[in-house]
DNA sequence: CTGTTAGCGCATTCAC
DNA sequence: GTGAATGCGCTAACAG
């Protein structure tokens, strides 16, 4: 019987309520082998019984790990973070880790006092997750536990960072087009002080000039919205016309271009095929049709940030300082692809 | 000078170095007053020095409450569960609480699991969050610490639940299409499985009954995405000419509403004002023209998870068992009042 | 197999 | 003002 209100019962309960020592109460809980299977069993019993729930804090004070990770995000509004979010809480929930989640709200001072809390638990890693592909400030050298940097890499190359490769998205993209008997390729892309507007237009600029092919047009930059991919889509037929293709550098922007592809008369895939980036279901599978879209992974680039503070954790020495740039998929939907 | 790789330094060694006793260490730290100001500044000063972290462990073992609450989420993914989190988050951030974040996946194994982490762990309180207004399955009674069920409240009455009213939601959307002249009002809804949907319809024909006025047609449900808003408006649209507003049980019903509007020549608002629910800003602020909406300000509803949480923590007795409907705000956009 | 002892790092009595 | 002792709950050595 659990009472309501407190933690009431310890170790030393269980070990009176069963006749054994501490010791024994202790080894028999934890499934050490030099225990009667009788008095194991006893013990058990009585634990059930008063509901003893084992102190972590105490357990952890004695060993020296805490096995808890700060997840420290620089803001939580943007739409990346939780995916990676939930890739790094799966992955150390498996591994009996619990996760400190911190909003640092864009703020460096709270990121600081963010920073002391979660050192002052004895975290035993910490992983910072950013809102943009930009690089950002590092925490610092010299903390007590392995940082991992996910999505916004470090700008300190000594430290571990992970982020997905928007340059490799772009040549998947323009490639897919490529492959879809396209030619006349048009490029629409957001905020030119994104890093990932112009790496997303470097890779497809790689693409097609390996495929000989010229990009139809400039790149154009203005924001992330929607607005934008109807008022560049505007444009870019306007200007010219022969466009058989345009590849977006967000998915918000590939729906603004099928709206106005749409206003144009215009069919898609078949006169213009139309691909997004991100992935974000709610707009590519809720458009008509639906879009192709680059996906980032970001689930699996949790996940994997997880394990990288894992393996930092266990052997100190292992950790691969430097940028990654983890790979991302291609999905195909009815936006470069008639559906039948 | 911290060193990499360990928490190293603790209070005696402070003490040691500042050549004063632990406890007179330990109370210069704590800013008590029977310390000379002489001694408290050496104190300090060495603490600063070796890069001195305090350790919460011993702290909370000590004081008998940890300073944590556990956040359990029944799915990560749902778009509701962010807004609550970063309130819940950011209120405690202020109390200096930090929280641990679970994420069950909607599997009732895992999330006993994670109980048993938290209790583990000692937190001082759990936040419980859903990811539909339905009742869920109470944690059950008898809990060492004080559950908020918020979004999805307790199927226990005995419970503290935490849910937006969707039923005022309702009535507040008709009330606004009502006040902008509007008097032939269609309704399309989402899942019918969903409390969410029935309770937003409950509401919107209150508010007409109040006026005296009937709906046009019946409710419609399916799915909430916005193919079925785009079929749905269609099907109202052909059977019942005369309408003038259409409210919508979300907002990706309503964008697909305004793309049939649109295809079917009638003009939003002038011809047809079109409400959504949720504001979900991706999608009202990105529409033609942007949508209004009911707005369930979750974030709130987390910052006021993390006030009851306080509260039963500080007081155990205070705690207000039940379900407490949280109001919830109108956000007038284009689709009902046309920009100037 | 079981029990006794020591201490993880800290805050708090209580003497001095 | 300051310092020596006590214990939060637990696990890891050792002795029995």
């Amino acid at each position: 019987m659990k009472q309501p209100g407190s933690y009431p019962s310890t170790l030393s309960d269980v070990a009176k309520r069963a006749h054994v020592s501490l010791a024994t109460a202790s080894k028999a809980l934890n499934g050490r082998d030099d225990v009667a299977e009788a008095t194991r069993a006893r013990v058990l019993a009585v634990a059930d019984e008063i509901g003893f729930v084992p102190n972590a804090l105490a357990r952890s004070l004695l060993a020296g790990r805490s096995g808890t990770v700060g997840l420290m995000t620089s803001d939580l509004v943007g739409r990346f973070v939780l995916p990676i979010l939930m890739g790094a809480e799966d992955a150390f929930g498996a591994g009996q880790v619990n996760v400190f989640l911190c909003d640092a709200r864009g703020d460096a001072i709270r990121e600081q006092h963010h920073l002391r809390a979660l050192l002052n638990r004895r975290v035993d890693g910490i992983i910072v997750v950013g809102r943009q592909t930009d690089p950002r400030p590092s925490l610092g050298g010299g903390l007590p536990v392995p940082v991992v940097y996910a999505y916004a890499p470090s700008d300190d190359p000594a430290d571990v960072s992970l982020t997905p490769d928007n340059v490799a998205g772009g040549r998947l993209a323009i490639n897919h087009l490529l492959a879809c008997g396209r030619t006349k390729i048009g490029l629409i892309n957001g905020d030119p002080a994104y890093a990932a507007a112009h790496d997303r237009t470097t890779g497809a600029l790689e693409a097609l000039a390996a495929a000989g092919l010229p990009l139809v047009g400039q790149p154009l930059y203005s924001e992330w919205t929607e607005h934008w991919g109807r008022d560049a889509a505007a444009v870019l037929l306007a200007n010219h016309p022969e466009i058989d293709a345009i590849m977006c550098g967000s998915d918000q922007l590939a729906r603004g271009v099928l709206d106005t592809a749409r206003d144009l008369g215009r069919r898609v895939p078949e006169d213009i095929a139309v691909i997004g980036y991100d992935n974000w279901d709610v707009l590519t599978t809720n458009s008509r049709p639906e879009l192709t879209s680059i996906d980032p992974n970001l689930q699996e680039l949790g996940r994997e940030a997880a394990r990288r503070v894992f393996q930092a954790i266990d052997d100190a020495g292992a950790r691969r300082s430097g940028t990654t740039y983890l790979p991302v998929r291609l999905m195909i939907r009815g936006s470069t692809v008639p559906r039948r």
